[in-house]
RNA sequence: UGCCCCGUGGUGUAAUUGGCAACACGCCUGACUCUGGAUCAGGAAAGUCUAGGUUCGAGCCCUAGCGGGGCAGCCA
């Protein structure tokens, strides 16, 4: 009775501070005790790993508190917003696993309404129309240090804005000859409580509403009542809109008829070490071709992280370990890695490819010769079965894998040393043969027949070795992809390009790679481990004669960690 | 020299809301292994930015500093 069970107790997971605001809105019945929230992208870019962390979040939420999650198109700038965008952001959250409720929503679904508001604003007195060049308007605001002055344009009648605003509506005027501004405080402390603009004129057309409007609310007057519109309770954004909150708080308060209010709260966004995460900088790598597109294997988008073999799942576990918080951080790659290492190594199949090929004879095995043997398709799964691979006379192992004269706890082959092949057999290397330069350019070596695999052999070495039958080998190009970058915080310079900092080795290409057949059928988006080397996946480059595989993440390499320390 | 936010091991996040710092990654040992992977066992690493205060007791509360970040688009 005295020691029952205490971990049970604890196991309810700490909350972070988002869901302790929820769960006391629950208790409070605020809004009913409803949970909605939604993820409200602006279709200029793609989507990269911080805007995971925030899809996690939002969707994660409504999962966990029993809401709904709305993904919705914040498309108020049609200068810089594509259709393009907006079906690569549906595919990629699609990919990561969730589901918005209904339709996605579009910011621009809602100008009539908006249009609508921005009237009874005015009607109000709270709106007016400046006719100031935005250079002035810039220096009447003031600085943060010292309050702005009042527009002359500022005490016009409703009557006269009302008018005004609605020739801007109708065309009347150029880009910049006008905007509506709301009527606030111009010494505000706050500056962006200092007669924002709400409507700007834009004669440009809008990929949904076409040249519908030429005038476009910016998002101060749009994000607050499109949450309110759709009965979003929680508006989850990053720090920097932190400042807007009280005017997301006062333009609510215009338009608001009941006690139904949405709450914004603010979290601190995804840094990741040796990548830069600002759509503008992705951009500039992809317009200026440094990287092949912005789904390159090397980018952090979601789509490059997908190109180079990651998981939904591994992305998904990375966000919950990632955690939320206001402060600034910055998570090491290390922890995404470990992310993809942990889902993989449960899920890949093991298969034997030599990416940097020596030939070797096993001269005591007949010529001509070719014998199946099994393997198990992955130890970390017995339900996955086995498969059979080729053996033969000659076969390739990776070069790194034989040193003529090997430092100590080297395990691998050498003159006169004794490896195991993998589910094959021990081999002994007899002889070294060299071109004129001096060049290893084959391995003569003899099989002991009696260490098959699977046979029960009591014989043990130190070493195990991955290697394909030259015979049966399939020819692939494998893509060996590193860090973009060789500065753990790039953009974070104050006189230095981020692009100063690119790592020229971030792509390595290999033609001649040698795979054990059965990879004929890999197919696009397949995930495996090549054994000892890492995770790999079939890049869509991958044509019927030409296997191309990219690699996602090597192994863990204690080897390589003790070498290096030396 | 205004306003707002933040300050816990190398990194990130916790600490039953005032009870004497935990989890994960990374790192280091060792065991095991037909992947130098995985797994298992163990270890180093913060005394919570600083200084005061309240309290029997403070990472949690108060005060003052210090440090970091944000805010002056007709971008979002």
């Amino acid at each position: 009775m005295e020691n029952i069970a205490p971990d049970k107790e604890k196991e309810k997971a700490s909350l972070n501070f988002i869901e302790n605001i929820i769960e006391e809105d629950i208790r409070n019945n605020k809004n009913d005790g409803k949970v909605y929230t939604r993820f409200p992208p602006e279709p200029n870019g793609y989507l990269h790993i911080g805007h995971a962390k925030s899809i996690c979040l939002n969707f994660g939420l409504a999962e966990k508190y029993n809401g709904k999650c709305n993904l919705r198109f914040d498309d108020t700038n049609p200068v810089k917003e594509e259709t393009e965008y907006v079906e690569s952001i549906m595919e990629d959250v699609h990919w990561l696993g969730f589901q918005w409720e209904g339709e996605p929503r579009y910011t621009s679904d809602y100008f009539d309404q908006l249009y609508e508001w921005a009237e009874m604003l005015i009607q109000k007195g709270k709106a007016y129309v400046d006719d100031q060049p935005a250079a002035v308007i810039a220096a009447q605001r003031g600085t943060p240090t010292s309050p702005g002055i009042e527009s002359p344009y500022r005490n016009r009648t409703p009557e006269e804005n009302l008018q005004l605003f609605r020739e801007m509506r109708d065309g009347k005027y150029k880009d910049g000859e006008k905007v509506l501004r709301a009527k606030i405080d111009m010494s505000s402390p706050n500056m962006h409580m200092r007669d924002p603009v709400m409507y700007r004129i834009l004669h440009e057309a809008h990929h949904r509403t076409g040249d519908k409007w030429c005038i476009y609310p910016m998002y101060d007057f749009a994000h607050g009542q499109s949450d309110y519109i759709e009965g979003i309770t929680h508006s989850i954004c990053t720090l920097e809109f932190e400042v807007h909150r009280p005017l997301y708080d006062w333009f609510l308060d215009q338009i608001a008829t009941g006690s139904y209010r949405p709450r914004q709260i603010e979290f601190a966004r995804l840094n990741l070490s040796y990548t830069v995460m600002s759509k503008r900088k992705l951009l500039e790598l992809v317009e200026k071709k440094i990287v092949k597109g912005w789904d390159d294997p090397r980018m952090p988008t979601i789509s490059g992280l997908r190109r180079r073999g990651y998981t939904p799942e591994s992305i998904r576990n990375f966000a919950d370990r990632v955690g939320v918080a206001k402060r600034d951080n910055v998570i090491d790659v290390a922890l995404l890695e470990h992310s993809v290492r942990e889902d993989l190594n449960k899920r890949a199949r093991r298969y034997m490819v030599v990416l940097d090929p020596l030939k070797v004879v096993i001269t005591n095995y007949p010529e001509g010769k070719t014998e199946m043997l099994e393997t198990v398709n992955n130890p970390e799964d017995p339900d996955d079965g086995t498969r059979e691979v080729p053996f033969s006379r000659e076969l390739y192992i990776e070069k790194a894998d034989f040193m003529e004269n090997p430092p100590r706890k080297f395990f691998r082959l050498a003159p006169g040393r004794e490896v195991r092949l993998k589910s094959a057999f021990i081999i002994k290397c007899d002889e070294v043969i060299k071109d004129e330069q001096g060049n290893i350019t084959e391995l003569r070596c003899t099989y002991d027949p009696e260490t098959r695999s699977g046979t029960g052999a009591q014989r043990k070495v130190k070493g195990t070795l991955h290697w394909v039958s030259a015979l049966h080998a399939l020819d692939v190009e494998v893509r060996l992809y590193d860090r973009l970058f060789n500065d753990p915080d790039p953009a974070g310079h104050k006189d230095k390009d981020f692009k100063e900092f690119l790592n020229p080795d971030s792509l390595k290409v290999l033609q001649d790679c040698k795979a054990e057949p059965a990879l004929q059928a890999a197919r696009p988006g397949d995930h495996y481990q090549f054994q000892r080397l890492g995770y790999f996946t079939v890049d869509p480059d991958t044509t019927p004669g030409h296997p191309v595989f990219n690699r996602t993440v090597p192994l863990r390499d204690a080897w390589a960690r003790m070498t290096k320390k030396k």
